[in-house]
RNA sequence: GGAGGCGUAGCUCAGCAGGUAGAGCAACGGCCUUUUAAGCCGUAGGUCCUGGGUUCGAGUCCCAGCGCCUUCACCA
């Protein structure tokens, strides 16, 4: 335990022994620290106020303190004097840096004009045993900040901020599509067999049944079989879980959007696409034109669709149709194509040559029906498959299918594999149940996922995934380095 | 796994021509009833990530390891 762990827990006997309860309780009727200074007018007597939140500055004048006290909403602050407090002038004294507390008396201002809550009463609602992090620059240590995010949020207000307007746009999300008749559903993220998408999944053991499970890499074969259930328009939040490596754009566990639509097609997700997020920027964001890094996003409609054919020979100079020419290009990428089908090939290619380019939201659409086993071919042109990737910002942020509901196509699919992608990378899984809900018949249905968490980064300009990620997932902390840490554990322990 | 950067007081950071450690905030003692990152006087506080090495002498140079960040690889 450190030595100003041990002078604040001195601090914390001297208040019990003034027959004060440091940890508080309930403490009603509070008033938004904000709403406080936003409602208050000049020269209208009688004005009181309510408030409860953290000591995040404190300047000791003597006989008066003032307080910085920080709420959810914002800061207000508080007047203490030793004459309106002269009662509770020896726990006022005792105050320090992150103590919560709740303070009710007349609303003023100062000399300086700031408007100030003039104590009557204060209560101490929770005593801080750890000091807090520098009052000006907060806390900067970006290991310390991921690992005790419960500081970095109210040590570091655009933090907080960031993740109200997270919550924002999810609540926005979930309006923007109930109002278009979709519902929100829940499916298993415990799976006894993983589809959905290509990814190694995490697995983990069930006791009772003595089987492995695997959590989740994607909804969507079970929001599928709602389809074919009858529910027509549906959505799930869901979290999954894959099993890879971390990067500033990846968590094992993400948050994504996946929805279904009946008898409607890829055509209508990109609309459905571009509606929602434009809803969210209208609603949440200051303008069209968003910094992303060092990126300039503009979001403006209509969004740029284009082949993925087209892409790829604007980027890679190829033709989609030469095979030669694409293994040539993926060679002087230096991508060892021998092993590899000729679909994963241009997969390769494409990724390596096109995606840096994709900054303004573009659709892409038209993928080799072979990357594509849960996708309906295209009509026209059965070589590609109706389904289109969203890139925003250079980063994959969407991507959705016209379903394919030909149960024996899907069979076929599930059991072909390419070459050049093992079993764990592809996303043909046989899943025989899935197959015989296709055979009850699936109505033809749009579908679409988006990443939320990328989305929250590219409106909220976070250039980490782990800035948007309120626990993003870390090595377990190193042995010794937060010595009060493994103290509380041994005491909890016993 | 490869490459680059970083690791110094509770926090934010200085320190490099190699000579045994500094500031601000926080803490502690004192003064102060209108402060705004309050101010003033004073005090205390360090395994300079760890372990080796070079050197008379290492926070500083070298090697190895650990951790974090970035990047590449991986990953729709």
């Amino acid at each position: 335990m450190n030595k100003l762990e041990l002078k604040r827990r001195e601090k914390l006997q001297q208040i019990q022994q003034l027959g004060i309860d440091p940890y508080g309780g309930r403490f009603p009727d509070t008033e938004p620290a904000q709403a406080v200074k936003n409602r208050y007018q000049d020269q209208q007597e009688g004005q009181r106020a309510r408030c409860a939140g953290r000591i995040v500055l404190l300047r000791d004048i003597g006989k008066l303190i003032f307080i910085t006290l920080r709420d959810s909403s914002g800061t207000i602050q508080l007047g203490l004097s030793n004459k309106l407090l002269a009662d509770q002038w020896e726990l006022v004294k005792r105050l320090e840096l992150g103590d919560l507390v709740g303070a009710e008396g007349m609303l003023g201002k100062t000399k300086t004009g700031e408007i100030t809550i003039w104590v009557e009463r204060l209560t101490l609602l929770g005593k801080a045993l750890l000091p807090p992090p520098e009052k000006f620059h907060g806390l900067a240590d970006v290991d310390l900040r991921y690992r005790r995010r419960y500081v970095d949020l109210w040590a570091n207000p655009e933090v907080m901020q960031r993740f109200l307007t997270r919550s924002a746009m999810l609540s926005s999300i979930r309006s923007f599509l109930e109002e278009r008749g979709f519902i929100e559903v829940e499916t298993p993220m415990m799976q006894t067999t993983v589809g959905g998408a290509a990814a190694r999944p995490f697995i983990t053991h069930h006791n009772t049944l003595d089987i492995d499970l695997y959590l989740r890499i994607a909804p969507e074969l079970f929001l599928k079989r709602l389809l074919v259930g009858g529910m027509e328009k549906i959505f799930e939040i869901n979290r999954s879980f894959r099993n890879e490596g971390l990067s500033t754009r990846h968590n094992p566990e993400f948050t994504m959007m996946e929805l279904y639509q009946a008898y409607a097609d890829y055509h209508d997700m990109m609309d459905l696409t571009e509606s929602l997020v434009d809803f969210l920027i209208q609603k949440h964001c200051s303008s069209r034109q968003l910094p992303f890094g060092q990126m300039e996003i503009d979001w403006s409609r209509p969004w740029q669709r284009r082949r993925y054919a087209d892409l790829l020979k604007e980027y890679a100079g190829c033709d989609i149709e030469d095979p030669n020419a694409i293994r040539a290009k993926a060679r002087q990428l230096g991508i060892d194509e021998t092993q590899m089908d000729d679909a994963v090939v241009i997969n390769e290619v494409f990724e390596a040559t096109v995606e840096s380019h994709l900054v303004n939201p573009t659709f892409v659409l038209d993928y080799p029906a072979a990357l594509c086993p849960l996708t309906r071919p295209s009509k026209a042109d059965p070589r590609y498959a109706e389904r289109f990737e969203l890139y925003v910002g250079t980063m994959e942020l969407a991507n959705a299918y016209t379903e394919l509901n030909d149960p024996d196509i899907q069979e076929a699919n599930f059991r072909r594999q390419l070459k050049g992608q093992n079993a764990e990378e592809s996303m043909a899984r046989m899943d025989e149940d899935f197959i015989m809900a296709l055979k009850y018949g699936m109505p033809p249905a749009g579908g679409l996922g988006i990443g939320i968490d990328r989305l929250i980064m590219l409106l909220t300009n976070a250039v980490s995934i782990r800035d948007v990620i309120l626990f993003p997932l870390l090595k377990p902390a190193p042995a010794g380095r937060p010595a009060e840490e493994t103290e509380n554990e041994e005491s909890a322990s016993s």
